[in-house]
DNA sequence: CTGGATCCTTTTCGATACTG
DNA sequence: CAGTATCGAAAAGGATCCAG
């Protein structure tokens, strides 16, 4: 690990570091593959079962969609709502504050599809020079 | 991993499956923690050195400072300059595609200040809940 | 100073089987 | 249907040593 001497410079708005740390661990977990994924499928198809929101994803294990909408609703971002029948149903739905952080995210995606071809261009050149595996 | 049977009423701007396979794959890179400290703090401070831009990000392996680097390098996110000088010299700086995805990332910075609270709430009432481990 | 190479631990993730 | 439990493969990540 690189040391960090004394945090020499920094500026007063950003000098609380216990506050930095927390706002760290959000993006942590907010800036994640399934947690982006999952969170534009909802914003896309509103309220959904279990399965089909998986479906929807697409390439999720059932592992990883249970894992990732259980952290989602323990931060307040989806709702889950249980109904007791059998076969049991549940479904998923954004929060204000998730889709709040859907419209955050919106920039990012469309960042994405605006710059993919200059990215594989940008890899072309990179492989050309020999660098990296 | 959960089956797509046939992936029904997908609007037809969605209906690319290798775009938005291409679209998901970047997003994948980067949604990434690492990537998006690099990139706020090159954005922050401007050109930077291997080892203060370590230390400006703070908790990051040598490693993952590499790596996390040359990827975005072949991205084409960063350049890598390399002085021919003993000791070596290299500083990174963000092209005009790295600053522009720096910018599209601040919505979710400023989301995740604005948020913290709610969601520490959030975590708190889902507690005490006692669901979750 | 900037990393590459190596070893090792931790975490992530998928596949499978099972339950209410 | 909506999970939980478990296993093993793979990737992420850290620590250390070494070279130009």
């Amino acid at each position: 690990m690189i040391s960090t001497p004394k945090a020499q410079n920094i500026p007063p708005e950003h000098a609380d570091p216990e506050l930095d740390a927390l706002v760290r661990e959000i993006i942590g977990r907010v800036a994640d593959k399934w947690t982006m994924l999952i969170l534009e499928t909802l914003e896309e198809h509103g309220r959904l079962r279990f399965t089909r929101l998986g479906q929807l994803v697409g390439d999720i294990s059932q592992k990883m969609l249970t894992k990732t909408v259980r952290q989602m609703e323990a931060d307040g971002l989806v709702v889950r709502t249980v109904y007791p029948v059998i076969p049991p149903r549940v479904d998923y739905e954004l929060t204000d504050m998730g889709r709040s952080l859907s419209a955050a995210f919106c920039g990012v995606w469309d960042w994405a599809e605006q710059h993919r071809e200059a990215i594989m261009e940008a890899r072309r050149v990179f492989e050309g020079r020999g660098e990296m595996g």
